[in-house]
DNA sequence: GTATTTATGTACTACTAAGTACAATATATT
DNA sequence: AATATATTGTACTTAGTAGTACATAAATAC
C-alpha cells in the first residue's frame, strides 16, 4: 500500500521510461489545441512526443485518459491565472486582471490563439466522453469563486449594495469567453485590449 | 447555357429525386449542430435523411460541400436577425435586438443551444477545409456592418462624436460570441437576458 | 550471475470512415 | 413503344483510426 511513496521513488523497477512524462503531456496539449481532440489521431500524438503507440497507452491509459491529464495540466498551468486574479485589492482590479492575463495568453506567439478549456466545453466532439461534464463544472466553479469574490467586494463598500454578484460575475465571463473565440477569429491583441477597456469604462466598482 | 433557366424548370429529365433537397439540408443542419463536423459521419446524416449514401453525393457532392450548404442556410434562415437588426431606430436598439434574438434563437428548445457559425468558426477541424475562411469572413463581414451603423449613429448623434466605432462593434460581436458559449454550457435563459441587461445599462447611447 | 520488472519497437487486429461501381428503376423526350 | 437521362439501392473499395500481442531491451533485486 505504501501511501507515502507518492513523492519520487528515487529508484524505480524495470526498464526506465525513454521519455519525460510531464514534458510529453505538454507537446501533447499542444496537439491537442492545435487540431482538436477528434481530429488528433494517436499517430499525430506519437510524432510530436517522438515515441511509439504502445509508449503512449503504457504511460497515460488511452486517448481520452491522455486527454483529459492534459487538460488537467492546463488548468494547473496556463489558466492557473483565474484564481489568482482573485487576490487582487478591488473587483476592477480582479476583472482587469483576470481579462488582461487572459488577452496576454491567447496572444502570445508560441500558443495557438485559443483556450483549450473554453473550446473543449463546447466541442461536441467530447460530449460523448465524460470530460465535457468535467469541464464544464470547472468553468462554473470559476464563476463562482468570482462571484464569492464579488460578494466580499459588495461587503467592502467596493460594489454598490443592490449589485447582482452572478449576473455581474456571468457578464464578466461571458466577455471572457467571447475574447477567446475573437481571438480564434484572428482579432489583434490591440483590438482585444481595447475590448477589454471598454468593459472596464463602464464597471460600476472602484 | 440557358442562364434564364435557374428558376424552376417545371419538367426535370430522369429519375425524379425521391426527397426534397431543402428539407434534406435543414435536417443535416441539425445533425452537424448537434454532433459537429468530424464527429458527424455520412451514416449519421443518410440516417437522419433516410436516404441512401450515393443519393447524399449525388445531390450535394461530398461532406464538405454538403455542410458548406446547410451553413450556407443556416446563414440565410436562423441568423439573418444579425442584418435586419442594423434598421433599428437607436445603435442601443441595434445591440438590443441584436443580443435578445440571439439569446432567443439560443435557448428556444427546438434548436441546439449553439451558434453553428460561431461553433465553426473556432473548430480546428474544419481548419484543414476552406470552410472556415468563408465563416470568419463571414463573421467580420457582420461585424462591418454593424461599424458602419454605429458611424451612422455618431453622424446623428445618437453615440458620442469620441466613440471608436469599431471597437465598441468588437465589444458587442465579443459579447455576443461569449453568449453562444455560455448557452452551451447551460447558462439558463434568465441568466442570458440577465447579461444582455447589464450590457444594456451601460450602453453610451440613448 | 540469475530472476524479476518495466518499457520499447514491430507488426498486427478490428473497426469505422468517406467515397464509389454498377445494375435496376422511374421519369421525360421522340 | 423505344431511347435518353437522372436517381436509387446494394455492395464494395480504400484508407485511416484506436487499441494490442509479443518478442526484445534495460534497469533493479537477490
Amino acid at each position: 500500500m505504501q501511501a507515502m511513496k507518492t513523492v519520487a521513488p528515487t529508484k524505480t523497477l524495470g526498464r526506465p521510461r525513454k521519455f519525460d512524462k510531464d514534458l510529453a503531456l505538454d507537446a501533447a496539449l499542444q496537439v491537442f489545441m492545435q487540431k482538436g481532440y477528434e481530429a488528433t489521431s494517436l499517430t499525430d500524438i506519437t510524432e510530436a512526443l517522438g515515441i511509439n503507440r504502445p509508449s503512449v497507452y503504457a504511460a497515460f491509459g488511452n486517448k481520452e485518459e491522455l486527454f483529459a491529464q492534459a487538460l488537467a495540466k492546463y488548468n494547473q498551468g496556463p489558466i492557473a491565472y483565474l484564481n489568482d486574479v482573485l487576490s487582487e485589492r478591488t473587483s476592477r482590479d480582479v476583472v482587469k486582471e483576470m481579462l488582461m492575463k487572459s488577452v496576454e495568453l491567447l496572444t502570445c506567439a508560441e500558443q495557438p490563439r485559443a483556450c483549450l478549456a473554453i473550446q473543449s466545453s463546447i466541442s461536441s466532439e467530447l460530449a460523448a466522453a465524460g470530460i465535457q461534464q468535467n469541464i464544464v463544472a470547472g468553468l462554473h466553479q470559476i464563476e463562482m469563486n468570482i462571484k464569492n469574490r464579488f460578494d466580499q467586494a459588495i461587503a467592502e463598500g467596493d460594489l454598490p449594495k443592490d449589485t447582482d454578484s452572478w449576473l455581474l460575475t456571468k457578464y464578466v465571463t461571458t466577455i471572457h469567453k467571447g475574447l477567446s473565440i475573437q481571438a480564434s477569429n484572428g482579432t489583434s491583441a490591440e483590438e482585444l485590449y481595447g475590448i477589454v477597456e471598454i468593459t472596464l469604462k463602464s464597471w460600476p466598482g472602484k
